[in-house]
DNA sequence: AATGAAGTGGGGAGGAGTGGGGAATTATGG
DNA sequence: CCATAATTCCCCACTCCTCCCCACTTCATT
């Protein structure tokens, strides 16, 4: 489970550290991709592998193949390097608005990559919106 | 599986460099044919097979007969040469208004190839109609 | 203070994408 | 049937980016 918020950094090279309580998560690969928003998200194989079979079920074939040319393509699979860093492709940086500074932020069964004052607006706008936590 | 998105170029010589990370699944052959709209799908050969023999089992004859009179004539294996790179064939280029500037997209269990405006257009159009990546 | 883990920065070798020359093969025309 | 043109294929060359490795800093723990 990822849970947590991390303010990390993008380097001149595009790679970002992913948390250290993350990495054992993605020992069998993950994925990046556009997340809800303007952020990115990264999911575990097996957990991209269900997410890829429910959105198969219950489509018609031409309402699936606009979506599948809408996700797979915004996708890429990652790798860590040896001090657990993961390079994150130019066009999902551009897709993100990912500068220098970023908020790293668990969610459960993925996590999330936001530009660190768009995450900062969306927190307050979801405090201000009475968004309550539940227990 | 097929994911991301490149922007590569076709040369003088109609010759296509295929994604490296592409490379390693084509290495028992490819299919390049029609793809559906304006844009040619590749598949690996394995893939190739076990599409062809699903449509050949799903539809009704006339519609069968109107599809493989379009789909294979058009198809062709295709291989790459030391550089990685695939020659394609005039007709389809033609057929896919390829000129040099192309976009090659993964899609799971092939890739698309694609004019690079037309592509972006497409991708406008899904985002216009409310196409949401859903994770 | 010493140790180790985590995050950050950067140099350098090799790979990826692109372009083009030249030989071999096929087409075209007399 | 031959000669010329066109196309395909194979190889080499250049540039840029990616990946791998090493190094530094900070912070927590002992």
């Amino acid at each position: 489970m990822f849970l947590g918020e991390y303010e990390h950094t993008i380097d001149a090279k595009g790679r970002l550290a992913v948390p250290a309580k993350f990495r054992a998560q993605m020992d069998r690969g993950a994925v990046i991709s556009k997340g809800m928003g303007t952020c990115l998200s990264v999911y575990t194989m097996e957990r991209w592998d269900e997410k890829s079979a429910e959105l198969a079920s219950g489509k018609t074939s031409d309402e699936l193949r606009d979506f599948e040319r809408r996700i797979y393509p915004s996708a890429s699979e990652v790798e860590l390097d040896s001090q657990g860093r993961m390079v994150i492709p130019a066009k999902l940086r551009n897709y993100a608005g990912l500068a220098n500074e970023v908020t790293v932020a668990g969610v459960r069964d993925h996590f999330e990559i936001w530009d660190r004052t768009a995450w900062q607006t969306y927190q307050e706008r979801l405090d201000a919106e009475g968004t309550r936590i539940p227990f």
